[in-house]
DNA sequence: TTGTACGCGTTATCAT
DNA sequence: ATGATAACGCGTACAA
């Protein structure tokens, strides 16, 4: 037997096929008995509609896709939770899909539209440098989430976004560091060609000594290179032993994520040294294992599960056309714990 | 206008739809020149076909999925990328979907197996108690990778498995803690009604215990309450405050993930205690995270990438029916690091 | 080498 | 309340 169809239920049930079709997808006018009976038989059989034929069919799916960029980014784990719950408390399905860091999310976004019907996507993550024409394919309204430095030559009506102020919030952890007396601050940091956060962390840093007349020193500042896995702890830990090695003098280390910081104490305590006493370091996300090092991590708390709901908001406001698109930038928070201390 | 389709492709070239259909899928009997015009023109307008379409149509898609258990399960994600490899080497799609920890996994694959008319499938994380006769829905050629504790009462020739032996291997560490002197060893396990590799785990840990003549202590037994985030940083966490709170005595606290592992700590850290030198703490999983923590976490590690590579091998052989389903079990490794010392 | 026509499994529209 | 039938967009057998 090649798998079963809505008519192979339709049959066996004596009735036609709409008929089945309204029993599943809880049309109105249906008898509830023989919706009853339908459901019944189809539960039976274990038969499961095909959904291709499905979505080719459906004018609307009522789903939203989140497209997430790069696969292991724990980081968004819990604002796609989050995001689930709002989506489906609005009855609609949430597609969750992950996109490469080597893929387009756009291309990913054109694919998906057709295929599922989206009704809105959220990009989580990732760079968005993209073309305005091709971003005007995209019939379908969208919101960028924590996404930094959208082209500002695209009209920002044409979609959401949410995000903190990298640059500000940037600015203010470098900021704190000064303040407690540090003047030789290394930075880890995206790669030059970097056009989003990256580069506006990047920008903070050097706002933060410029105002404070500290001269930036090159020497202090890694960026990631291109063959390095992004923002993760082995490349944290690679570019802190470099700078170790250079023997320049340094007293704190600020990495633009936290997986990175978390790989620079691992650096530094290989080399025999102490966190917090011979060197600071700072971090930037607020992830949960940034609580859970020792030393807990000195950082830079996005509120994530505020942003993610105000992500669904934004989308679920603009769908249902009772507003258009807004840009909202969140407060990040200067977490201080174990990991920087005052010298 | 409503989005495009072949048909417009085609009118725009003046062929017919099929030829643009060859175009796309490079089919053999093509003019080259023909192909090359309209793969122009598909370009240029920013066709995409779709993808509903096309499942529905396709006979077989060459498209593999892998099922993952548990969305911040970031232990997978090396699993991942090495599949994905392993798939796109032999001229497969990897489609990769997210299981919740409350969804049921085979009626997530029966779906899919419909929607995207998928070659076979990878089961990655979770526990996997299924009843035969769903099982047997499932015509697909499937894999377990790194799934405990199949039920015995399924005929092992209708799938194939990768997994570690959970229970010798957690054995292995617990009787590696005893032969360092630890006598009273805690350990953070899986709910007692677990059914799969949380209760190799615990098993293995009361063979080491019986065998070296130590008697269990119930106090000593930590499971996951089900309100809790399983195998999570959190729930470490709890469960090691609770214990501590308890004033049993202990030495060493064993949990059945790294990530609990690290939850350990923190909560052994807080109350102004030192590891190893009051408690030493041990792991299961061998993530990256449990290298880089502070001290390096001792843990039994999983071969992932070797274990991956073979999960792939394993589905196309039956695939391309070299060979029947076989289980292998891969040897993990012990690694001892800082986090656990002799007494 | 190319085009026509049919059918994949479903939902939507129209009768009844 | 229910059933017949026409799409949805594409791949493919078959004809040309």
């Amino acid at each position: 037997m090649g798998e079963m169809t809505i008519k192979d239920i339709a049959k066996m049930c004596g009735v036609g096929i709409s008929t089945v079709s309204r029993a599943i997808n809880n049309h109105p006018d249906i008898n509830p008995e023989t919706k009853e009976m339908i459901n019944a038989t189809i539960k039976e059989y274990g038969y499961i509609p095909n959904n291709s034929a499905r979505n080719l069919k459906r004018t609307e799916a009522k789903s939203i896709a989140v497209l997430v960029k790069g696969i292991s980014n724990i980081f968004f784990s819990s604002m796609i939770k989050v995001m689930e719950e709002e989506i489906k408390k609005r009855k609609y399905t949430m597609v969750l899909h992950h996109v490469e860091f080597n893929e387009d999310e756009v291309d990913v976004a054109l694919q998906l539209v057709k295929e599922k019907r989206l009704a809105g996507i959220i990009f989580l993550g990732g760079y968005f440098h993209h073309s305005e024409d091709k971003l005007k394919k995209l019939h379908v309204p969208f919101v960028l989430s924590t996404i930094g430095c959208p082209p500002e030559n695209f009209s920002k009506k044409g979609y959401s976004s949410i995000s903190v102020d990298d640059e500000q919030e940037s600015y203010n952890m470098v900021n704190w560091l000064i303040q407690n007396g540090h003047k030789n601050i290394a930075i880890l940091c995206a790669s030059p060609d970097d056009e989003s956060i990256g580069k506006l962390r990047l920008e903070g840093y050097k706002k933060a000594l410029l105002e404070n007349k500290i001269e930036v020193n090159l020497e202090l500042i890694m960026p990631m290179r291109p063959d390095m896995e992004q923002y993760s702890l082995q490349s944290g830990y690679d570019l802190t032993t470099q700078l170790l090695e250079k023997n320049t003098e340094f007293t704190a280390v600020y990495a633009i994520s936290d997986m990175m910081a978390i790989g620079a104490c691992k650096a530094i305590f290989d080399k025999g040294k102490k966190i917090p006493e011979d060197y600071s370091v700072a971090g930037f996300d607020g992830t949960e294992m940034g609580a859970f090092y020792h030393p807990s991590l000195t950082t830079v708390r996005q509120p994530v599960e505020d942003m993610a709901k105000a992500t669904a908001q934004l989308l679920f406001e603009v769908l249902s056309e009772k507003s258009v698109h807004k840009h909202r930038i969140f407060p990040a928070e200067l977490v201080i714990r174990e990991s920087a201390k005052k010298i």
